[in-house]
DNA sequence: TTCCATTCGGGTAATTGGGGGA
DNA sequence: GATGTCCCAATTACCCGAATGG
């Protein structure tokens, strides 16, 4: 389970769109190791959906209102 | 593995879908020296799916298991 | 044989990456 | 500490008509 965990990939400018905010952000998070990320052999990155979603899902939910985790 | 090393065969399409990128990407990768392909007697492009997803393995940085927050 | 999706080619826009700095 | 923006070079995406594959 290392390569493909079955799943779409979603390029950076999409993600951005979903977190609304800019690419190079996303590409941040990536080079923080925040979000894991597939290179194409031209240096280009994709994001798997499933994580993009559980991501944002967590950033959705109110930090404030949750006490733990 | 018999005369040809390797398994099954991929259409630039399929190659195309696990990288999230243009079928015309995928051929330029095979032009690059990128990737290795086999060409059809049409002239059409076909590529291992062993080296694919061993190529797809090498370019993915696995976050999954990172540590949360 | 015909039918139709895909993949040739090339050419031209749009995204992306990386560094630096507001 | 985290984002957004500007620069430029590289990579990728969409356009066409014609050919291949099954």
């Amino acid at each position: 389970m290392t390569a493909s965990t079955g799943g779409r990939l979603l390029t950076p400018g999409e993600v951005a769109a979903l977190f609304r905010v800019d690419p190079k952000t996303v590409t941040r998070w990536a080079t923080a190791g925040r979000i894991g990320s597939i290179r194409t052999p031209g240096g280009h990155r994709r994001f798997r959906e499933s994580e993009v979603n559980q991501l944002l899902a967590e950033l959705t939910t109110d930090a404030s209102e949750r006490p733990r985790n």
